[in-house]
DNA sequence: TGGATTATTATGTCTAGACATAATATAGGG
DNA sequence: CCCTATATTATGTCTAGACATAATAATCCA
């Protein structure tokens, strides 16, 4: 383990066990380097990844202070859907349903397959301006998702997770009972302050799950 | 925006434009450096950040290679159900309703209350051996996970996230008809290679939501 | 020609500064 | 005593190395 990974695990297991608490100020990098026998930079960079990963939280001239851990940040693996379905070793399918220009957007709806089951039904909106592109492509061969990754880069992304029973339009779409527990990935990207895209995915809850998981190691 | 941020922008543009594709080798380090006319710690610094959110590959004497996009990473907000509760204005409220030792492990059951409305159905294992202060605890008064955070420092997590219908056991718990929509969160984490504790938590779908965003000014 | 050894290269990590800047503490004057 | 200005401090970022080491390329010998 290196050295800076071993500062960051020592104050972590501080922060964890309550031996520091919410609010508590931490000795200056300056402090820590003397305390380790190493230079500001390794302790810097271990406070770096303590700040990333919510712990601390730094500010010039007044130190750095215990965050407080109210919210536990993990890595959400958001997974491109026909990849993922390739892993599976199915076969993944695109289905476009409608495409139509409202106001500033482009609005598409479509479903994606996984051996001809329906897995999720899209529903998105394109901003045309931040991407002009779009205006002229069908979406019939490819899934805008698809298409967006690899015509334009986004910088930020937002995404919200939840469980809601299909509605009737769903579950026409999806093939299953109204009502049926569905997990949904609503989903807006940015470039820049450009809004890309917005789009919700709901997927049969029986047949996709997402995995996330918080490893310092992999700082 | 720093020099590292921008180098880093620069580059993830090309990737999510498809100027870069997968497999492809980056220049060195020293010849981003050389082209950008700054210093090869810089460098190295924006490619540890593009390398963190999954973009790229490393690899010593080989080089960098632009990685595989079948997974987009977000940072998944994990929050602590009572400073969840008290942030949206409301009550939080921890019911036990079984508490067992089986083999190795204790089992906990138990409620999460938002002003006296089931939240969240919570099923959890801990194992004795890696946490035996658990063993005289009764949570009665606090639940197992806010225990568990004050007690022992964990050092990695694995989360689940899916949706499912109640089961009558769980809709009896929740006070719900069987089979609404609920959210599922199943966590693991361990304390380097010793598990901490297992836990399915049943939320609500209509009262419970999670929130993943991606920005790379937060590394 | 193939295998072993050695050289080279690119990333991984650390040090020791320098400089910028946000924020806090202190000092001085009204 | 309060307000403003100045000094100080701690983090933020960058440079310029050095050294470690994994991986690849080149060389040499049988």
């Amino acid at each position: 383990m290196s050295f800076d990974a071993r500062i960051r695990a020592a104050i972590e297991g501080d922060i964890r066990s309550g031996a520091l608490r919410p609010g508590d100020r931490l000795p200056s990098e300056h402090e820590l380097a003397a305390y380790h026998g190493c230079s500001r930079a390794t302790v810097s960079k271990a406070m770096a990844a303590l700040h990333h990963a919510g712990l601390i939280e730094r500010r010039r001239k007044a130190g750095s202070f215990v965050a407080d851990q109210h919210v536990h940040s993990a890595v959400l693996e958001v997974p491109d859907l026909e990849q993922l379905i390739a892993a599976r070793g199915h076969a993944y399918r695109w289905l476009c349903r409608t495409r139509r220009h409202a106001g500033q957007e482009l609005h598409v709806e479509g479903l994606h397959f996984e051996n001809d089951t329906p897995l999720a039904f899209e529903t998105r909106a394109i901003t045309v301006a931040t991407v002009p592109d779009a205006a002229a492509e069908s979406f019939a061969e490819v899934a805008p998702g698809t298409w967006l990754l690899a015509h334009i880069p986004w910088t930020s992304a937002r995404h919200r997770i939840l469980a809601a029973g299909a509605t009737p339009d769903e579950a026409k779409a999806l093939d299953v009972p109204a009502g049926t527990a569905c997990l949904i990935l609503e989903r807006s990207t940015w470039r820049g302050d450009a809004p890309v895209t917005r789009v919700r995915q709901v997927f049969r809850g029986d047949m996709f799950d997402m995995v996330a998981h918080f490893e310092p190691s992999r700082t």
